[in-house]
DNA sequence: AGTTAGCACTCTGGCAGTGAGAGTGCTAAC
DNA sequence: GTTAGCACTCTCACTGCCAGAGTGCTAACT
């Protein structure tokens, strides 16, 4: 039996690796452990089940399949994906070319650098993945101001309205020692946006103590235009700060018709660990500074909640100016060709989107 | 048997209403099917578990509770959890005081007319009555405008914000006929403000005829600034033509975990309803329209993916000016008192923040 | 050597049967 | 009108059982 006696380690020989791409294949769409018989008939092997029988058993003994028990068929482990995985990464099964129309056209109907573009990316990886879709917003590394506006709320009370590149809207309250009007606003917001416009957090700092000389106007004036822009840097820096702004996400609803999930107790788990977006964070941050697409599966995840879940994350935008990730998620047995596919494909239109906006 | 005879639409004698709301506070807190026995056990009735048995039995065949099989305790119907709602509606069981001044701190910590309110409000809720909570938007009747700013993104495209009197912010795109700078827009988006601030979409359609004559500059800057003024009285009137803006939502998962969706078929049923928010939408008018809290419980809901569930809500805001809804979502059997209670305070803390923004 | 047919073995899942427990409805006495 | 008592019903958990599926092993074959 030299057969049994490879190590485990070593690359898998042709045969093998197609027999366990038919496992899966197998098991992804039928969601039930798959034996020989099923196998030899399904697919076309070239040989008998016992043959596969044998082949199945190596397999197990390597880590790549496992036995719900003694009497059952093969299931994959994550491991098993893994390999699976390792062989499809470059390419996966991109998206028939009349649905690759569809989804550009819907992408050319939405609003510049607006929310809707990561809604939109959202709601289609949900769609054709029939899993759950994730987006981020494209978070620039340095952001920079592109317009100011000030609003009066009350006597001693102002909103600052922030327009950034790349198209945020941040707002914030600012409590004022003396009321003023909006046209004293209106003014100093003029006098922010000459000075400011372009500029990033640092670039802001670094001129604000020269901002105060070049100013014409009375004491109040200066001074208030001094705060206001020192809260702008402020702004701008802890957006800048901010790791993960919000994650869109569309179709859990899918993730619930697995029936891996018909037990509530392990759809839970997933939703928690989603609404806590602290792991999130931590998988799209490695996502980003990788600048490749990454495929987690299972109990790889560190978090337990997602050890019954595998994501398909890539990243897009521009390095060293703006990023963010697109992805799937869904139950460890996905249909992970496509899956991968259809990330690369909607990753390279979210590409093109910011492409287009810092051309 | 005169007991028996009684018409069922009749008034409940009081004893037959202590005995309904004990099998109501019994079956809340258990969540399984309550006999004669444990209610006798557990709440001084006064009298014998068999006398009980006959209550319980007219109870039965008046259509407020039910029988799961001939051996099991009473459970109540969407009719008797009804009766049991119209006689704690008005008050229902307010939050603690040590609560109530927790939550009113956290309200005082966020800020002025932001999306945080909802959120907050929706957190607050869930989180309060273990359900998931949920709170729209006070929508104005009819928006006025407060603030009008215009960015250039490229040649001849420049981006409109709008910022509304209660705080919302609107962003559009604007293709240009003829390039222009940054300072060509912030001309027309200062002209545009003296002129349309505080106003409301019919106002504006009302002045534009007179606002070319006023306005002096070149042929291009007028017919700019017009198309400009048209599309915000457009934008305005759709905004006020919207019935729900966003449904902010929380707590989700606390419905998770009640037992009666411990199969996610009927979990995956609720979200389903959530999530096309058309349904929620008809309810929202139903009590923004009355102007006082509803109880829509289990299958008294038209939607049928609702027929298991009891939404609390209740409007906040001023008629006529500003309306929004806030509530709860949780299983049918889920404790009205506290729900009402939590909703009553919850819509009366948004309603001092509605006035603090109209005062 | 690798491959295959045959076969004994194991384990699950579904089904029927059983008994304890819970709760009812009815009746007769208070 | 209320209560105690009791026979009855129905569920739930457990058991034993059987068919079916799939395995692992061995001996024969190419």
């Amino acid at each position: 039996m030299a057969r049994r006696m490879r190590p485990t380690s070593g690359p898998l020989d042709p045969r093998s690796k197609a027999i366990l791409q038919a496992v899966i294949d197998d098991y992804v769409t039928t969601a039930s452990p798959v034996g020989s018989q099923a196998l030899v008939e399904r697919y076309s092997l070239g040989v008998s089940s016992a043959t596969v029988r044998g082949v199945l058993a190596d397999l197990e003994s390597a880590g790549l399949l496992s036995h719900p028990h003694t009497s059952a068929g093969r299931v994959p482990t994550d491991a098993g994906y893994r390999i699976y995985v390792e062989s499809i990464v470059d390419l996966g099964a991109p998206p028939p070319p009349v649905e690759q129309l569809m989804i550009r056209h819907q992408f050319g109907q939405v609003e510049f650098a607006s929310e809707q573009w990561f809604r939109l990316a959202a709601t289609t990886l949900a769609s054709m993945t029939r899993s759950a879709g994730l987006a981020t917003a494209a978070k620039p590394i340095a952001a920079r101001v592109r317009r100011i506006d000030l609003v009066a709320i009350q006597d001693r009370l102002a909103s600052l309205i922030l327009v950034l590149r790349e198209g945020t809207i941040k707002q914030g309250l600012i409590a004022l020692d003396l009321p003023v009007t909006q046209a004293d606003l209106t003014r100093v917001a003029n006098l922010l946006n000459e000075r400011l416009a372009h500029l990033t957090a640092a670039e802001i700092v670094a001129i604000l103590p020269h901002l105060e000389f070049a100013l014409g106007g009375d004491d109040e004036t200066r001074s208030l235009t001094h705060r206001i822009a020192e809260r702008i840097a402020r702004t701008v820096a802890e957006f800048d700060a901010m790791r993960v702004e919000e994650v869109y996400s569309d179709g859990l609803l899918n993730v619930m018709e697995a029936p891996e999930f018909a037990q509530s107790e392990k759809l839970r788990r997933v939703f928690t660990a989603l609404e806590n977006r602290a792991y999130l964070a931590d998988l799209i941050a490695v996502v980003t500074e990788s600048g490749r697409i990454h495929v987690f599966i299972g109990r790889e995840n560190a978090a337990a909640e997602m050890g019954e879940v595998s994501l398909v994350l890539a990243p897009y935008g521009q390095a060293g100016r703006a990023v963010g990730v697109v992805g799937v998620l869904g139950p460890t047995r996905m249909a992970y060709a496509q899956a991968i596919g259809t990330v690369v494909f909607v990753s390279g239109l979210m590409n093109e989107l910011v492409d287009h906006l810092y051309a």
